[in-house]
RNA sequence: GUGAGUGUAGCUCAAUAGGUAGAGCACUGGACUGUGGCUCCAGUGGUUGUGGGUUCGAGCCCCAUCACUCACCCCA
């Protein structure tokens, strides 16, 4: 019987750990020059929190989540998304009393029952962070920025910013009903996903790829026109601050979200080197979630970076793939029980030290330090015992040394 | 959930008209009693995804099933 890991979930091996690791240290950087404090969050909560935040038409709702029952006939759900875990976590601990604006970051898995294909699998991983407690402008604008100085830093280029606005719980039903009056004598040219769309989410035909959808729908009405004064007003000091702060980016009126928490400012980061599933980051203000979740009625912005799809961006790996700064070659039985004790004492220094374990020749014991990288050798035999002393040997320029048996005079060498 | 493609060694792939599975890389060891990379040699490793069927005989043909991949849907 062999065992294997679960459709659409995947171990995560080195050395591709290696560009995690740096990853999540790049963020992590970058996040602190922002202010922004790690929170750790459950992976598991009740089902409900997912209903009523993302939407209970959504598809992620209606036919992607991991739920079920616990033991004590709760239902629960292995979080398809970070945000409503999250605010759920920021009132029931009254994070709002913190001084405002609070800025917290995550990283972790998030769960989806789907198809698996390229750069979609059931359990993901994202970099996410939150923003709470201001309706201020600069904050959308300074989010974004930190998302593109957070690519730059990890060294990915091929990236396109899209930012548009879908505007609030006043506007948009307006805009909807525009849209819908506009297609209504098309509907017909359109596709049967289309036709679908047209009752359960118009705004997606604005989305569709296919080209009879996209000619049939030129000149529709556009989000922005219909954005009321207040949040055409933000949206326009959305663009002003981005322009001042010199972000590259696409206004794109077609970006559709697939949450219904968002309102107002939606952005999303594509990248043309990866296949359908293109998005690598995205998010958005979430101006009333807060409210809806019992808390006070503070607005929220926030976005997610997934971590799979940024993977085959990073062009090479980060040359920490190092390999060990000494490997001891031991001959003989005592000269194996004192490499043992240098070891430990070595890398009691700091230093990466590995052994040459099974009992071979020095030959092989010399192989297997030149396979794995090692920097210096060190030879323990007879004769270096009664000598208490060592030779050392830099495999890069071949050139041997002789020192003490001793730390220090070890260190001090090579 | 829908559609298409692919399944042979750890990896990349061979196997002519169906005749009983091979190479390179990797790994381990030797040539070189205590000195790596190069070279040469050897070894480990496969019920050809699985189960049926056709056939004297199936990696190859047929059916089913599973897995993987890509795309749709949808999304990070």
């Amino acid at each position: 019987m062999k065992f294997k890991a679960l459709k659409g979930v995947h171990d995560i091996l080195p050395p591709e750990t290696y560009i995690w690791q740096h990853m999540e240290v790049v963020a992590k950087e970058v996040f602190r020059t922002y202010g922004y404090k790690e929170i750790r969050l459950p992976i598991i909560e009740p089902t409900d929190i997912f209903i009523r935040s993302i939407g209970e038409t959504t598809d992620i709702v209606e036919k992607e989540m991991y739920t079920f029952q616990d033991k004590g006939g709760r239902s629960v759900t292995l979080r398809p998304e970070g945000t409503a875990p999250f605010v759920r976590a920021f009132i029931e601990h009254n994070l709002y009393n913190e001084p405002s604006p609070q800025k917290y970051y995550y990283i972790g898995p998030m769960f989806r029952y789907e198809r698996p294909q390229a750069g979609r699998q059931r359990q993901f991983y994202q970099i996410a962070v939150e923003v709470l407690g201001t309706d201020d402008v600069k904050v959308d604008a300074e989010v974004i920025s930190m998302l593109s100085i957070f690519f730059k830093k990890i060294g990915v280029k091929d990236i396109e910013i899209e930012v548009t606005s879908i505007g609030c719980g006043r506007c948009r039903p307006e805009y909807k009903v525009a849209l819908k009056n506009f297609l209504k004598d098309k509907l017909n040219i359109f596709c049967d996903d289309c036709k679908r769309r047209y009752d359960i989410n118009p705004l997606r035909i604005l989305d569709c790829k296919v080209k009879t959808c996209i000619d049939a729908r030129e000149g529709s009405p556009s989000v922005i026109e219909f954005l009321c004064k207040d949040c055409k007003v933000h949206f326009n000091d959305v663009r002003y601050y981005l322009r001042l702060l010199g972000i590259e980016h696409i206004i794109n009126p077609n970006l559709v979200r697939g949450l219904d928490y968002y309102t107002r400012t939606t952005f999303e980061v594509k990248s043309p080197l990866l296949g359908a599933q293109n998005a690598v980051a995205a998010g958005g203000r979430y101006g009333s979630l807060v409210e809806e979740f019992g808390g006070p009625p503070v607005s929220g912005i926030g976005f997610a970076v997934g971590i799979e799809r940024v993977i085959p961006l990073i062009k090479g790996l980060p040359s920490i793939w190092g390999g060990p700064d000494i490997f001891l070659c031991s001959l003989g039985k005592e000269a194996e029980e004192k490499s043992l004790l240098l070891a430990e004492q070595l890398r009691g220094e700091g230093l990466w030290v590995e052994l040459g374990y099974d009992k071979s020749s020095l030959r092989s014991q010399m192989r297997r330090a030149d396979r794995i990288g090692a920097k210096n050798v060190i030879v323990v035999g007879e004769d270096e015992l009664k000598k208490q002393r060592v030779i050392i040997k830099n495999m890069k320029d071949k050139n041997e040394v002789e020192a003490a048996f001793d730390v220090k005079a070890i260190i001090k060498t090579i």
